[in-house]
DNA sequence: GTCTATAATTCGATAGAC
DNA sequence: GTCTATCGAATTATAGAC
């Protein structure tokens, strides 16, 4: 990518990925060209090939772009509880949170995998596994300490993900109910499906 | 190329149907081409719209069956329980059982709602509505008599359902879970994540 | 019922002017 | 850094032969 020094460009890139962002998670990455992109951002479709190398990289860099930030916000978010019920907690706020926020991201992240190549999408994968392994041991900690109450952490991990995740498919805003409101109502649902106990006072 | 001049109208719309549907989950819609599909069956890609007035019809075609299909086989498995629990615990192994034989059907009707024309799209949502109904209504009965604890139905059942159906994106066969197993282990997340309990004795 | 041939678009990507 | 112009290939869908 030959991007040059100079504001003008910096700006032309973030247009191109807000753009591809929202295209491709309206009509899909398949379904989106490189002329549909361009007219959004405002530029001709060759300007686009100063910033990506083809239309898969534009996908690939926006949806590892997208685990990183994901990733880097957990990482900033994360309390410091150490009761697993408060991490469990945590985690399903911060994953309503973030997901609620940026709905398109989520969207393509998980929607457009069969597009990426080999290589990409073993990267994705990689940074996708990551954050999984933030909730599995969450709740391996939860029924190690008698917390939880579970039968297997990684489809439980894999369980929670999916519902959690779900509600970015149905979610808008001025709905029936508030972001708050269903955050609340996901942390009852997912702590009760992991069968949250009082914990034990440490003896 | 087989000759196929002459051979069965019914086993060629059979065949297509079953071809589109293999390519749409494993390329998406929009990246499969009707010569694709045409190759497939081992026909040319004009003898295709001797079965389909277009490619747009064609997953509408068959995200209407495969929903259609789903309501059937539900009102014909559904048992006689009217204990709340064995109803979801019923519901929640159906889901499973159904979802994870067609995977690839599910995967159509969840990942390509967006290359529905506004027409298809409505009637493809009111099937997906009248299905997440059995789930609120057994909900909704099984809180109202007390066997479940939930805040809200209408967002269990979405719940419930994202974390059911997200079984179709990582499950595959000889993986370290039976099926029945993980039937089994969801039948438990998904009791619990409604506070399942003991159903009071009738006075 | 299926073929061949093709019309009419559209696609991703590149070259070169400024 | 962006534009104009364009190439070669691919697309959906149709027309007419058999």
């Amino acid at each position: 990518m030959a991007r040059r020094t100079g504001s003008n460009g910096e700006q032309t890139a973030r247009d191109i990925r807000a753009a591809a962002t929202r295209l491709f998670a309206d009509h899909g990455y398949a379904a989106v060209s490189m002329r549909q992109i361009a007219q959004a951002v405002g530029v001709q479709a060759g300007a686009l090939y100063l910033y990506t190398a083809d239309k898969q990289s534009l996908l690939a860099d926006l949806m590892i772009a997208h685990l990183e930030d994901l990733l880097a916000n957990w990482d900033a978010a994360r309390g410091s509880a150490v009761d697993p019920r408060a991490r469990l907690e945590d985690f399903v706020r911060f994953h309503i949170r973030y997901h609620l926020a940026r709905v398109d991201e989520v969207f393509i992240a998980y929607m457009e995998l069969r597009n990426l190549s080999p290589e990409n999408f073993a990267r994705v994968e990689r940074l996708r596994r990551l954050y999984e392994a933030v909730l599995e041991e969450i709740l391996q900690d939860g029924a190690a300490m008698g917390a939880f109450r579970l039968t297997d952490a990684r489809i439980s991990t894999l369980g929670l993900i999916a519902m959690l995740t779900g509600i970015s498919t149905w979610y808008r805003a001025g709905g029936r109910l508030s972001p708050d409101r269903i955050e609340a109502i996901y942390v009852e649902m997912a702590l009760a499906s992991v069968g949250a106990q009082v914990v034990p006072v440490p003896s």
